[in-house]
DNA sequence: GACCAGGCACATC
DNA sequence: GATGTGCATGGT
């Protein structure tokens, strides 16, 4: 990245935070949940993703060892309401398998590894990509690594700051080449910029009543 | 009834 | 590397 973005960068996370305040992410009561959430919140809405983790603590299947033994079909079944329920079903499978075999099943022995190390390790896994492990490093993990979305992408976008095609590396690395790694303020960037994206910057290119409005 | 929501894998060119 | 498609529920 040529260009000091840092400023913009600065400006439109204050002005977000004062407009709309502190988030609060990642709404969830232990790591292991931030990454469950974290799953089936592909490309669904958060509230369909609450329904099945009532479902799932219904039936106090909110560990990695409760999730490794549980049927697939019964996991399926309680997760139906995020939507994908066959597929995310067999990504929380195949992370948990994951967590077993690497770990011995231990979210702390994963949360040992370095950033990096644990980042590739993730990605390998089927069905966790780059925000999705992102995410984990960031809410689970508490590491310093900017989450990407479809929101970000496209109010930075909308103010110029990137292509509207940049891909997810090139967005993240417009955060954290120009952003000090902060795990506060990344998380609350991130959700802002969700938060953002949900109210009133989502995808009209007037923006009205944006409070970006002239960045 | 269309459209969208805090993606990802896979096929094809 | 870019583009297209399947996956699926629930709210507006």
């Amino acid at each position: 990245m040529k260009k000091n973005f840092a400023p913009r960068l600065l400006k439109i996370y204050h002005t977000l935070h004062a407009h709309y305040g502190p988030q609060h992410w990642w709404p969830a009561k232990s790591r292991f949940e931030v990454i469950v959430g974290a799953i089936l919140t592909q490309n669904t809405n958060w509230k369909n993703v609450e329904k099945a983790i009532a479902n799932l603590k219904a039936e106090d299947l909110v560990s990695p060892d409760a999730i490794h033994r549980v049927s697939r079909k019964k996991l399926s079944r309680l997760i139906r309401p995020s939507g994908y329920f066959n597929i995310k079903a067999d990504r929380l499978k195949s992370f948990t398998d994951f967590l077993m075999s690497e770990y011995g099943g231990s979210l702390k022995g994963m949360l040992r590894e370095k950033t990096v190390t644990l980042r590739e390790k993730l990605l390998s896994v089927k069905g966790i990509g780059p925000e999705t492990a992102d995410s984990i490093l960031l809410y689970a993990a508490g590491m310093p690594v900017f989450v990407v979305d479809a929101y970000t992408r496209r109010i930075l976008s909308r103010h110029g700051l990137c292509e509207d095609k940049a891909s997810y590396n090139q967005i993240q690395s417009l955060f954290m080449e120009n952003l000090k790694p902060d795990v506060r303020m990344f998380n609350e960037y991130h959700a802002l910029l969700v938060c953002a994206g949900k109210t009133q910057c989502a995808s009209t290119p007037a923006c009205p009543g944006c409070p970006l409005q002239g960045y």
